[in-house]
DNA sequence: ACTTTTATGGCAACCGCTTGCACGCTACGG
DNA sequence: CCGTAGCGTGCAAGCGGTTGCCATAAAAGT
């Protein structure tokens, strides 16, 4: 039904194999037939098959991209610009979602593994153990995670998280709370290891809640933990879960940055809308994507070859409206316990 | 390199043809047999290609879903439902964003056409002549856009227009504005007859402006030509151009609800993390996306006969805080009288 | 007991395209 | 004038599956 090879060679008058080849191997056909070629083609409107075409020299021009979960905020510009740059190359991409479910993203991977020349891992949710098995068979590049083996995009969430609590610290803020992320998460542990470290050179308390959901609930449902810490100063897992904390709060009548300062981590829309605009860790999510599909197609090329290239995007804070100095006395000398109650909201 | 059909035919001392059958004819082969090429298969580690079996079969199992931007946050939820509902009838589905630009669009679905059995187009941007034309190679189903000959769903933004004028006239408003969205917009269209419409039937004036660009921006930039014409309630073709219209005018010293009431179409997170909250059209995404898919894999089947089907999908107001009631005074007698406005909630 | 069904699985020809190989032709040095 | 490079093209064998057709054998009918 549709037009193929044959029909532009007949139109041609050539052999299918030089139609082949005049779009696969131009400088192998001489010009003129080329040309007549060409123009049989665009005059029946051939497109070349790409599946066919995939069938026999093992590269599908499609990619995979893998996510938790599109509708978190964190994820779009990532996609949107990963997708736009795989397709400046030529390749189309499959976005899939897993849900936050291990299971599910194995799954999507080995049906996906016949139909893509690679595949990007965004913030996997599987083990380090299973990745580099199905690294194996297939080239991949995770991003905000690190793999043997495998090429990786890394957002500096330690020196962000280094930078959050610094701002905190010099806001005067003695207790801190750290809101992890899901169980596994990569990110969630740089960002507590970083974390823990500065805030022990600062000589800071800091009380590591989690792991939460990587969504607003996570951060709502938190907000009793963060109250019981007794911490002033809080860095969450994302905006999302600032949010949803921040939310939280107000609920059992603690304002933000009035009662509590806040920072959020990534720097989505949600939080640049969210009143009290969020201070946030900035991350460069488009640039993420796009340097993931540059490793990957590298990873494509080199296939077995190449060795693994680890690429670390910087961060940086953004202070705005949701953290604020210490109001005095919120800091007695640790030993004092004191019983702030919350009166519900 | 990777486990074919004939290696599991080997292994378990059948015929590839038997070997191909269990898989996608189990019930032409016998029990013991199946048993024994399962076994093999699971042993060895085989999955089916899809796009081998795509060559013969004329049937790829992906899909395609092309938006204007990915990352604008009404997307994400529909792109989300979409994707998992293809997922669990078999399908996997290419993403792609064409940046607002029909050429590309066009472009994209040429490219896409041999390695996906059908296509979404979610408010396409190319004429319903293209499309059309489109449509005559690969089953369609677009979303918000009324097509000849393609299965389409549509959110009743018509009703959700309706519902805006009359919160807003309920209120009080005597003079509306409408933010349209970019050029070539169903979606902007529907609006802008509802709401004139309704407008009219109410003795309100209702002043069109646009096109807009569908961002934060478009909305601040029609800032201006909002106050100009004197409004005092505004519908924005949706949220995003909501909220930036807020900035817009606050950066000009009016506040809204105080000042102007102000109506989102979406109900995105972004909406429901502003300040002042939105009040907004809430659109059914997930449930259009999910839809869409059904649609999409009908046409698929039936390919040819098969009527193209409709589905509308109810919107209604969410109000929240971006609109109050009129001030007094606002509303010189445009010639009527004035009915009290209800006093905001 | 012998023919007719019916179930099962093998055979081989594709699907649309690529590619190693070989053939025919021109051009060129000796 | 012939041997021999090349170049440009045709030939045909796949890539991994599917599927119409046929052979075989067992079950059933008479």
């Amino acid at each position: 039904m549709a037009v193929t090879i044959r029909d532009v060679a007949q139109a041609a008058g050539v052999h299918v194999s030089t139609v082949s080849r005049t779009f696969s191997a131009p400088h192998m056909v001489n010009a003129d037939t080329r040309e007549r070629v060409l123009a049989a083609a665009t005059q029946l409107g051939y497109r070349p098959n790409q599946a066919a075409r995939a069938l026999t020299t093992g590269r599908t021009h499609n990619l995979g991209l893998i996510v938790a979960d599109i509708a978190n905020p964190f994820f779009p510009p990532l996609i949107k610009a990963a997708q736009a740059y795989a397709r400046e190359r030529g390749y189309h991409v499959f976005v899939a979602d897993t849900d936050e479910d291990p299971q599910e993203e194995q799954e999507l991977i080995q049906t996906l593994a016949k139909q893509v020349d690679g595949v990007v891992l965004v913030s996997p949710r599987l083990t380090n153990h299973s990745i580099e098995r199905l690294g194996m068979e297939l080239p991949f590049v995770v991003v905000n995670r690190r793999v043997k083996g495998l090429s990786a995009v890394l957002m500096d969430v330690g020196s962000g998280a280094v930078q959050a609590v610094r701002h905190l610290t010099s806001l005067g803020h003695r207790r801190l709370a750290l809101l992890g992320g899901p169980r596994g998460s990569w990110t969630s542990e740089q960002m507590r290891k970083a974390a823990t470290a500065e805030a022990a050179a600062a000589g800071a308390e800091l009380t590591v809640i989690g792991p939460n959901s990587p969504t607003e609930r996570g951060g709502t449902d938190a907000a009793p933990e963060v109250l019981g810490c007794r911490a002033t100063g809080v860095i969450a897992y994302n905006d999302l879960v600032a949010i949803g904390l921040i939310e939280g709060l107000a609920a059992r009548g603690v304002e933000v940055p009035a009662g509590m300062s806040v920072v959020g981590v990534d720097d989505t829309v949600a939080g640049r809308l969210n009143r009290p605009k969020l201070t946030t860790v900035a991350m460069p999510t488009a640039a993420a994507g796009r340097t993931a599909v540059d490793l990957l197609l590298q990873a494509v090329d080199a296939r077995g070859n190449g060795a693994a290239a680890q690429t670390t995007l910087e961060t940086s804070l953004v202070v705005r409206e949701s953290t604020a100095a210490v109001r005095p006395g919120e800091n007695p000398p640790a030993g004092a316990p004191e019983i702030a109650g919350a009166p519900a909201g």
